[in-house]
DNA sequence: CGTGAGTTTGACCAGATGGTCAAATCAAGA
DNA sequence: TCTTGATTTGACCATCTGGTCAAACTCACG
């Protein structure tokens, strides 16, 4: 294991390269499809050197899922109590569903932990996500007080746009095998604003 | 391996028996996160006995989704082209809900296949249900063309269903971690049940 | 009962997998 | 260039896992 003086130059290719890897072989086979070696393959190195840099497959998962919740939740941490309601709600579905777009590795990494009962991310579920989430509902339940948009159960509001939203990454060869050749999101951005736009409306 | 005459009583209650811990354990850890052993353990079998109803993991897996295939359709398959449009899909999307709140291992079970892929289901996703949504969507097209329903991405309107629906069921930990004691589906029915009505009145 | 088909199991196997280690190689600063 | 710490690797190990097999046991039926 390296020392924790500051990374070299090494280290820190490795670090990325490894981290890039595993974000592709966990997300697309869930932790325990995912095998050491095969990571080790795509990030170009062999098993030992790679637990050379990670100490086991666990931490390597580990240190991934820590280091995306942060972009995970930065579109809702954005949410603006002092923006425009709806323009805020519609930004924040918007960047939402382009996560899904651009980033669908890190959606279905999600989303393979989390059906699976997020053995390893409980944690950050009912602490960190729960606060952010109270937080955000405190400022749903005030604009829907304000009649700024319409009254609905502000958390059922939220998952509603987890749900739609993330669908289109996680759900994708469903998605996929259904409309052939049309581009998913062409039609999902345009339905989902609608959808939204008719729903808080008082 | 069993003779394919009429089963003995032994082999029904046996087969039984694995196919319902197979769900248990498919549903809660993927294929590849499975182990025979296990379900085995949970069938009340020794690992060379639940092999001799099944020649393989696969095997059992497979018979499980292809078993469990009709009932999860039957929802979207009963949907009446000559009944009233909003009744009829507002009848769909209870169903549908219903189906996550009571059969949320069926549901993960295929969530689990889903977003890793589907590489056993493949064949059936962009045939029969492929078949079967564009069947459906001809009809909801109709109803849109008749005034009798806001005009949508047919496909999308459909998607979304099964997102807001099966995401209690797949992501039941997330929303279970998120709204504490408060039981999910009692808020989601009513929320759910007042988007489509907003969504798809003309 | 007795018998043959149906059922169950302990012992076993081969390959996969996570992880270790000592030795070899490389890189950068004195 | 030399030295020392960083990096890389081949060989190896223990465990897990899907699957096999012959032998033993049990059940239903004549």
């Amino acid at each position: 294991m390296p020392k924790d003086r500051a990374p070299t130059r090494i280290q820190k290719k490795n670090r990325a390269a490894i981290l890039e890897a595993a974000l592709n072989v966990f997300s697309a086979h869930g932790f325990r499809g995912a095998t050491v070696d095969q990571i080790a393959a795509e990030a170009g190195l062999s098993k030992p050197n790679l637990l050379y840099y990670f100490p086991s497959k666990e931490a390597i998962h580990t240190a991934l899922l820590s280091g995306l919740l942060d972009t995970w939740l930065a579109p809702l941490h954005d949410l603006d109590a002092d923006g425009d309601p709806m323009h805020e709600i519609l930004s924040y579905i918007h960047r939402k569903l382009q996560m899904s777009r651009e980033l669908p590795r890190e959606s279905r990494l999600f989303a393979n932990e989390l059906v699976q009962g997020a053995p390893r991310i409980h944690e950050a579920l009912s602490h960190d996500l729960k606060t952010l989430v109270n937080e955000k509902t405190k400022i749903l339940t005030r604009w829907m007080d304000e009649g700024k948009i319409a009254r609905l159960h502000p958390h059922h509001l939220i998952f509603s746009i987890w749900a739609l939203t993330q669908h289109y990454a996680d759900f994708d060869v469903q998605v996929r095998a259904i409309l052939g050749d049309e581009d998913p999101f062409e039609g999902a951005e345009p339905f989902i604003d609608t959808l939204y736009r008719k729903l808080l409306t008082p």
